[in-house]
Formats: C-alpha cells, structure tokens, sequence
DNA sequence: ATGGCCTTTATGAAAGGA
C-alpha cells in the first residue's frame, strides 16, 4: 500500500493534475489533498469517481479545505476535530483498507505576533488530543497533510533567513515533538534521504530551481504502521509542471 | 528591499499563503 499526502493549492486550478499523477502512479491506495480551496457543492466529486476513485471532502469558499481519494472505499469518515469549534476545514479522518488516515491542514500562523498565531498553537494542542484518542481507537494510523512546521534545521534551505519566523519556532516545533512522544514516527527519517530534501519551494525568486525549499509536508507514523513502512519519499516531479502547487506530494509505503 | 509569485474574489485591489 502507498499512502500520499499533497497540498495542491487550489483543486480547481489543479485537478488535471491531481488525476494525471494518480494514472500514473497506479500503486497509490489513498492520496489526502490539502487547500482544495472549494466548498462542498463546487467539489468535482463527480469527475474523481468517474475516474474510478472513492472521494470524500469537506471544504469552504476561497480557503483551505480537505480531501481524501481512495482506490478502496473510505469508511468512518470523520470532519474537523471533535469537541474543536472552527469554521475552517482542516482534518478529515477515515479508515482505508483498515488503515486510519488522519489528513491534516495545520494553520500557518502568519507570523510569530500575528493573531493567528496562538490560532495555530490553539489548534495543535486540540489536534494533539484527538490523535491521541484516534491512537487508542486505531492502532494503525498515519497522520499526514502540511504541517507547516519544518522539524529540524535540515528542512530549512536556509536556517538562518527562517530564524525568528513562523514554521521553525520552538513552539511549533514542540508540538511536532509532541506527535513523536505519543508513539508516532516521521516515516521520511526512517530512511537514508539526500541532503536539502523539501517538499515546498516558494513560488517567487525561482526558489524551486535554487532549491530554497522547507520540508513542511510529513506523514507520522504509528509505531504499529513504522513496523511495516518499506519508503517515504518526495515526488518532486509536479513542481516541474507547468502551473504547479507550490507544494509537491509525499509517498509512504507499507508492506 | 516593507519586494518578488500564485490564487481567490471580483472587475480593482487586496488578502493569504509560507
């Protein structure tokens, strides 16, 4: 089984995309988007399962928004985090192939004095909850989406440009920990990787070509799904296309 | 360099992203 998480920065703009990556990556069993950008009724449901998948989503008007496409069918599905009020859509939970999928928008933050700010914080200590209760319910569960933190200095193309900002502070990067301590596993360090691996490069200053980049987009991993998992990689072949995601899709496999 | 680019909403310009 492959699992793929991948931020497409607008469904609308980037759904040949979506489909001509899952043709040609037939071993994907699920993908999880984020920033479909598009409420409920606009969703291409349609197109996704005519092209053969299962589909499930819950978006909003302009911003963020959730989904996940399935080669199996998507049970259990559940919307936001339970007891969390929030009007923005960011997590879909459901079960594929007996595997929990938790697929996650976690908020930028804007900046370390932005309102948006303790948002973020807010958000990752409900989210850390809720994993926790998932953990209990599924013990095979992968937590995957755009964090929008970078864990370590080794995912900033440039430590000291980042520094003082949001996606490194020490706040976040506590709660990335956090997610460790509850027995989840960043599958992309199981293995040997190459060096200044990201899985997003800025649109402006040919950041892409320069590989100025941050590895922000993860997939954690419970010890139970670790035990199994073959390969995490960063497909960086999408961010060449033309009209690209700024953010490009990362793959774990599972024996 | 208080920038650069892309998407959205909406039709001009601004917000948000990371």
């Amino acid at each position: 089984m492959k699992f793929a998480t991948w931020n497409v920065n607008s469904l609308k703009v980037r759904l040949p995309q979506v489909l001509d990556w899952l043709a040609e990556h037939s071993d994907i069993t699920a993908l999880c988007l984020q920033e479909t950008k598009m409420d409920d009724p606009t969703f291409p449901q349609a197109e996704i399962e005519a092209a053969g998948f299962h589909v499930v989503f819950a978006g909003q008007k302009t911003y963020n928004g959730v989904a996940i496409i399935a080669r199996a069918p998507i049970e259990d599905v559940i919307i936001n985090i339970p007891g969390f009020a929030d009007p923005q859509k960011r997590v879909l939970a459901a079960t594929i192939n007996g595997i929990r999928l938790v697929d996650v928008y976690i908020p930028n933050g804007q900046s370390l004095d932005s309102e948006k700010f303790p948002y973020k914080l807010a958000w990752l200590a409900a989210l850390k909850e809720f994993i926790a209760q998932e953990l209990q319910q599924h013990p095979k569960l992968a937590l995957l989406g755009d964090y929008n933190i970078a864990p370590e200095d080794r995912d900033v193309h440039d430590i000291k440009k980042w520094e003082g900002g949001v996606l490194v502070s020490p706040a976040e990067r506590n709660f990335f920990n956090e997610f460790i301590q509850l027995g989840l596993v960043d599958s992309f360090r199981l293995f040997e990787q190459a060096e200044k691996s990201f899985s997003w490069w800025d649109y402006r200053g040919f950041s892409f070509k320069k590989n100025a980049g941050l590895r922000i987009d993860h997939i954690l991993l419970s010890s139970a799904l670790a035990a199994q998992c073959s390969a995490c990689e960063i497909d960086v072949e999408p961010r060449k296309h033309e009209r690209p995601s700024d953010h490009t899709p990362v793959i774990a496999t599972i024996l």
